[in-house]
Parts: structure tokens; sequence; C-alpha cells
RNA sequence: GCGCCAGUAGCUCAGAUGGAUAGAGCAACGGACUUCUAAUCCGUAGGUCAGGGGUUCGACUCCCUUCUGGCGCGCCA
């Protein structure tokens, strides 16, 4: 295990842990279970970390936390990587690190390269994340990209993270929104054929389905005319959109390990296996003439049906067999993304899960709010049924895949987002997105000017860390430092927006120092007077662009190397 | 009526297991380009963290309550 600054994080709560217990048996004292916690300061007055532990223990020792801190500090190992250790107000005890310390952290970076920022949270578990799962009914719209969007770059955070993790697609391609495709199909097909037949009231009214009737018809000629069978034409449409769906996707950089269909599992009888599982639990009653299933006493507001008074099974039925499904692959994690106006939806498929015997906590229901779409001056909301849409297509080929990513990866999941369309066409200083890719694409150049100007970085070893002294520099590196607790963070949340927010802040970081060499010449990366110091600050540069590379990768989104 | 999510600067939003002086971008105003890419930076202004109680050393964060907004509450999917 390589030394970075995760670790240096952890070896001071190691450190604090230990001389809280020497302290307590000095004391004369038993400390109950506790999490020792060491936080980063927001004002950097206060240093580079900090304990609370003495004023989480105030009554404990029923001293005042100002003792307390003393006294575990003088117990706390001396250490290379600590440079001063200081008590504040309340109780704080806080830490400053050697200089030496960054200098680690530079040479950790450019050692792991793209593993930097890999971190073991997962522990090999394996995971199944299924989202997006929309049905194959149409083209997708902008909504839906939060969706596959989130789902992707949680994906790859957790495998950053140490899951082994599979992407999983859901599509009904069962029951009656389906058998409506097919008839939708159909009255087009014939109309496509001249044919004066009437739509279907409910039928999808979109142009798309014309466009599907004529390739219907180029293929397979008027032959299907007088049939009455719905199934083909189902099919066909159904076929024909997920290719549309699928090439939305990879044009996002999204790539399903699986496409999982409904149907399958009516047709193997992993329904009825389900539904005699639940039977054999003994959480199936007869009522009414239906089958309920006993959900409300695993904490949905009430009992399900699961099989109708007609015979036929209600939607629940093939979800709960498709999660018995899930587990028996083996899989130790499920989640699923699904839109806020699905979040009624949770308790009932968990109660289902627990009623199969499974443990419900292993699966993470993960509700992102609705999204409106601000164009023109006009606020459109954006459901599945809304007539007015923009389709996803329209909106990648208008704005560029890391653009709609980006967007909807700079706020938490469960905030009701508005996406700006005028800023995401803004190619322009306005546009976050251009602002984190251009710190990218400015670390790049300076590496083609430094050629240039015949200079060559010697690599980490030739670059003296010390000399890194000036502020904005020591800003720039401690952010990279918190590069693997940002990724802890967003794999333990599963919440990607605090990698957007963290790039755009080690961005800004780098901006800084970056314009302080237009006013200070002495501040420039590239100095041919100083070599010394051109080659710590190179490091400096190429440990920058390594992390900003990652972060970028991790959200899925290009880095550039010129702009 | 019940449940879930939210309410933080004029606007869009951050604020990790409760921590020290609540942040950023945009918009406004004032500055910095004979440059290592100004797609950038610096400064000014902007707040009763929706209101009210409570928990404690300490609350934007946790609990209760009121108000406002979004979304759900079927033998629909």
């Amino acid at each position: 295990m390589t030394e970075n600054s995760g670790n240096i994080k952890e070896s001071l709560e190691e450190f604090v842990k230990q001389a809280l217990q020497s302290y307590a048996e000095a004391q004369g004292v038993t400390l109950p279970k506790m999490t020792i916690l060491i936080e980063r300061p927001k004002v950097k007055e206060f240093g580079d970390f900090a304990s609370n532990a003495a004023m989480q223990t105030v009554k404990i020792f029923k001293k005042n936390p100002m003792e307390i801190a003393e006294g575990i500090k003088e117990r706390i190992p001396p250490s290379p990587l600590i440079g001063e250790i200081s008590i504040a107000k309340p109780g704080f005890i806080n830490f400053r690190l050697n200089p030496a310390a960054s200098g680690i952290a530079l040479k950790t970076i450019l050692a792991q390269g793209a593993d930097f920022g890999r971190v073991n949270v997962g522990n090999g578990k394996k995971v199944l994340i299924e989202f997006m799962s929309a049905n194959p009914t149409g083209p997708l719209h902008i909504g839906h990209a939060r969706n596959a969007i989130l789902g992707d770059s949680i994906a790859r955070i957790l495998n950053a993270a140490g899951y082994a993790v599979t992407r999983e697609y859901y599509y009904n391609d069962a029951g009656v929104q389906m058998k409506n495709l097919g008839l939708s199909l159909q009255a087009r097909y014939r109309q496509a054929l001249g044919e004066d037949v009437p739509f279907p009231e409910d039928g999808y009214q979109g142009d798309y389905m014309k466009e599907i009737a004529q390739m219907l018809v180029a293929e397979k000629g008027d032959s299907l005319k007088s049939t009455q069978e719905t199934q083909a034409f189902t099919q066909f449409a159904a076929d024909h959109i997920i290719k549309l769906i699928d090439a939305d996707m990879r044009a996002l950089g999204i790539y399903f390990d699986n496409w999982f269909s409904e149907a399958s599992l009516h047709k193997n009888g992993k329904v009825d296996r389900a539904l005699d599982r639940l039977a054999q639990q003994g959480m199936l009653y007869e009522k009414d003439g239906a089958t309920w299933l006993r959900s409300e006493q695993f904490g949905d507001e009430k009992d399900r049906v699961v099989i109708k008074s007609d015979g036929e099974k209600t939607y629940i039925m093939p979800d709960i067999a498709y999660h018995q499904d899930k587990f028996e692959r083996g899989y130790d994690i499920l989640i699923n993304v699904l839109g806020g106006d699905h979040h009624g939806y949770v308790p009932r498929l968990k109660a289902g899960v627990q009623a199969l015997g499974f443990d419900a906590a292993r699966l993470h229901c993960i509700v992102f709010q609705m999204v409106t779409l601000l164009k023109d001056g006009e606020q459109i909301k954006l459901s599945t049924r809304a007539g007015k849409f923009i389709t996803l297509k329209n909106a990648i080929d208008e704005l560029g895949a890391d653009v709609v990513r980006f967007f909807f990866l700079m706020r938490g999941a469960d905030s009701q987002m508005t996406f700006d369309w005028q800023l995401a066409k803004d190619h322009s200083m306005n546009n976050p997105v251009f602002y984190v890719q251009y710190a990218h694409a400015r670390c790049c150049s300076l590496f083609k000017k430094a050629e240039e100007m015949g200079i060559t970085w010697l690599g980490v070893e030739q670059g003296d860390p010390a000399l890194l002294a000036l502020e904005e520099e020591q800003t720039v590196i401690k952010t990279l430092e918190r590069y693997p607790e940002m990724v802890r963070l967003a794999a333990e949340t599963m919440e990607p927006h605090h990698i957007t927010v963290y790039l755009c802040e080690l961005a800004g970081a780098f901006h800084t120092l970056f314009t302080s060499g237009t006013k200070d010449e002495t501040k420039r990366f590239l100095r041919p007077d100083e070599p010394a110091l051109t080659q710590a600050r190179m490091t400096l540069v190429a440990a920058l662009r390594q992390v900003l590379a990652n972060g970028l990768n991790l959200i899925g989104i290009s880095p550039m190397e010129k702009m």
C-alpha cells in the first residue's frame, strides 16, 4: 500500500485514538466505543486537519475540553508528517503537516497515475446497478438523461472504490404498453400502405412510429397487411427503439453489460417461481378473489395485490421476480436509479424483496427529482408524458455529450434542477464544463510550451517539492491531496456531484495560480533562469493534470488536451 | 387527508459522519491581456440558512410544528 494523503488522515485518526485511549487509562476512565473523527477545517488558519475528540468526551472525562485536548495532545506520538499541533478555543486539536508531506502527495499521484484516487470501500463486492430501464416505447427525452448519467457515474465511482460493478438495463417488453406499441405500429404500417385505418386512441402518437412503419414496409413489403397478431409489430417496434436508446447511451459514453427482458422472466417461469416462494414463506393470502402480498408488515403503506381477480398478475410481480433473479445471480448489493415520480414504488419493492427473504438493506434505491427545462424563456416540465419534449439525441447533437453529462452532475440527485439550455449552449466562460476542461488543457499546453522552450521535465525525482512555497501552489497541492477522500465520499454516499464540485474547485485553484504568473513573472511555471524551480513546478502541473483527468473520467467527461 | 423530496445571496446551486468567521458560479459594479491560452484572474456589494420551538459545549445539518413548492398515494404500468 502506497502512502498517500488518505493514509495521512487515517494515521492521524489512529494517533488520536491511541492518545485518547492512553489518556483515559491515565485518568482511570473507561472509554465507550466511539469513532474518532478527523476533519479538514474550512479556515486554513486552523491547520490541515482538526479533531474534536476532546469536545466529544467532555462528559466522559467530566473535565474542561481544553484540558482534555491538552492531555491528548501530549500523548500523540511524534511523526515526521506532523509539523505542529495546537489547541484552539472550545477544544479543537489542530494539526499542521510538515511541508514534506506535500512532496509525498505529488509523488503518490504520479506513481499511481490513473490509479490515484482508487480507494477500497467495496472490497470487491459485487454490485448490480440497474438504471434507465425506460420502456422501449419511444425515443428518450432530455429528462431521461439524468437517470442515465447518474447511474453510469455512480457505476464508474463504485468501480474506482473497489466494487465489481455490472450495469443493467431492464426493459418491459411484456404487458399492455407493449401491446399498445404493437397496435400503434400496425396502424401506421397499414396507413403507410395506403389504408385508411384509425389510429388507436391511446396509441403512441409520435412521428417516430411513422418512420418505424416505413422501415417495416421496406423490410417486409405488404406481407403483414392482413396479420391480426400484433406480436410481430410489437417486436419490430421494440427492437428498433431499443437500438435507438442504445445509440443515445453510447453517445453519452454509457455501455450496458446486460439488457434484461421482462418477457424472459415470464417465459422461463421465474415469475411463477417467485410467486411460489412467496407462498411458501406464507406471504400471500386470498381476499375478494385476488391474491395479496403481506407487504404492510415490511413497511409498505398497505398490502398489495399480486394476482388480480381476473387472474392477471400485477406489474409488481415480475419486478419482484426480477429482484430475486438479481440476488440469485450472486450480487451483494443492488442499486436502482429511478425518478422521483416513482418513489412511492420503493417501499413496495423493498417489501417484496423482504417477503422473499432477502435483506432489503442490500437494495439501494437512488431517487432523483424531476428536471425542468428552461429554453427560450419558457419552463418546460419533463415528464414522460409531456407532449412537448426535446429528445436526448437533439441535446447531445447540439450541446455535446460532455456538456449534457456535466450539467446533470453539478447538482445533487434530490434537487429539482433546472436545465438551462442557454447556459449549456454557451461555449464560453459562463459554462462550468469548459472551466474544468480548460484547466486540463492548460496543463497540457504548459508541457507543449516547455518543449518549445527546450525545457524537459525530468520526472518527480528531479523536482524538489519544498520549492513549491507559494500560497497559491500550496492551495493546489492541498486540493489535490483531497481527491481520494472525495472519491470515497462520492462512493459512500453514491453522489457523483461531489466529484463535479470538487473538480470546479481544483480547476479554480489552478487558474488562480496560473494567472498570478501573468502579474508576477517569478510565479510562472516555466522559468529558464530557475531550472530547479521549473522542475518542481512541472511536477505539480503533471500531478494536477493527472488528477483532473482521473476526476473527469470518473464522471465520464473527456479531458481535452487542447481547446 | 397521508407519505417522500426540497426551501441557503437578485438567479442557479454547493455546504460529507452536528464544529470554529455559511461558500461558488451567474447577474451588478470596479480593475488586470507587448501572456506560460483573458474559455482566465483580482476586488466591491449582496444572507434573519422559509417561520417558530426543542435537543447540547456548539445546529444550515438532528427532533417537533407551521407555511410554500415538486412528486406520489389503484385488482394502472
